[in-house]
DNA sequence: GGCGCGCGCAACCGAACGGTTGCATTTGGC
DNA sequence: GCCAAATGCAACCGTTCGGTTGCGCGCGCC
């Protein structure tokens, strides 16, 4: 329940189709730098970097200086977290659901 | 993959403190009004009726009119789908990660 | 050592967002 | 029939968001 306080940044951070495809570009294919993300999308490099510091703001990704370039990775703790955020409350459904299927069948 | 897709405005939607404790808050304590849910809250009325529409637009939610006040209920299944999306991130997080810990001990 | 690549910073812009206020409308109940 | 509760509709406002352009700077590399 308290949880569910801190999650909602992370969903903001998700809720974005650019976003989201970063993090799954991410995944799929491991750490890459800003350029090489760029190259894979549509926009401008300015507007990527500014959704990587959106991510990162949520905890999300992590970056680090490599020569002259910048490499991006995931970082899935804050995945995992937001995952059971959606747990919790999905459990708290079905008890909700429970609850009122065992009222309706006394 | 294109699962993705569709998955951006249902996180948009859970994005917001606000949204998320009305979830959480249908969850818990079953369908309700517009003034129900009102009273529970710190902001207007209206703010939480764009609220709820930004909801159902993600197909989160859903409302029935009842005498003269509407009525509020959570629908599940778009949440469960938020869910799985977060899975199969995390899923293929869990890929690369093994596909890295093969390469790196070969 | 100079050229080019990759990046950071800042300003700017239109659109969407979160929220409020005011007013009209329907509906229930006395 | 009338009043109050519950909602709908619309305008308005400040802020944030997504995105671009322009410029400056550090670092590799030939």
């Amino acid at each position: 329940m308290a949880a569910l306080k801190g999650a909602a940044p992370v969903f903001a951070a998700l809720g974005d189709e650019t976003r989201l495809r970063l993090v799954s570009r991410l995944c799929a294919g491991g750490p890459a730098s800003i350029a090489r993300l760029t190259a894979a999308s549509s926009v401008t490099r300015q507007a990527i970097t500014k959704h990587l510091q959106v991510l990162a703001g949520a905890g999300l990704v992590r970056s680090t200086r490599r020569g002259r370039e910048r490499v991006w990775e995931l970082r899935p703790r804050q995945l995992l977290q937001a995952r059971e955020s959606l747990d919790a409350i999905s459990r708290q459904w079905d008890e909700a659901l429970g609850r009122l299927k065992a009222f309706v069948e006394r």
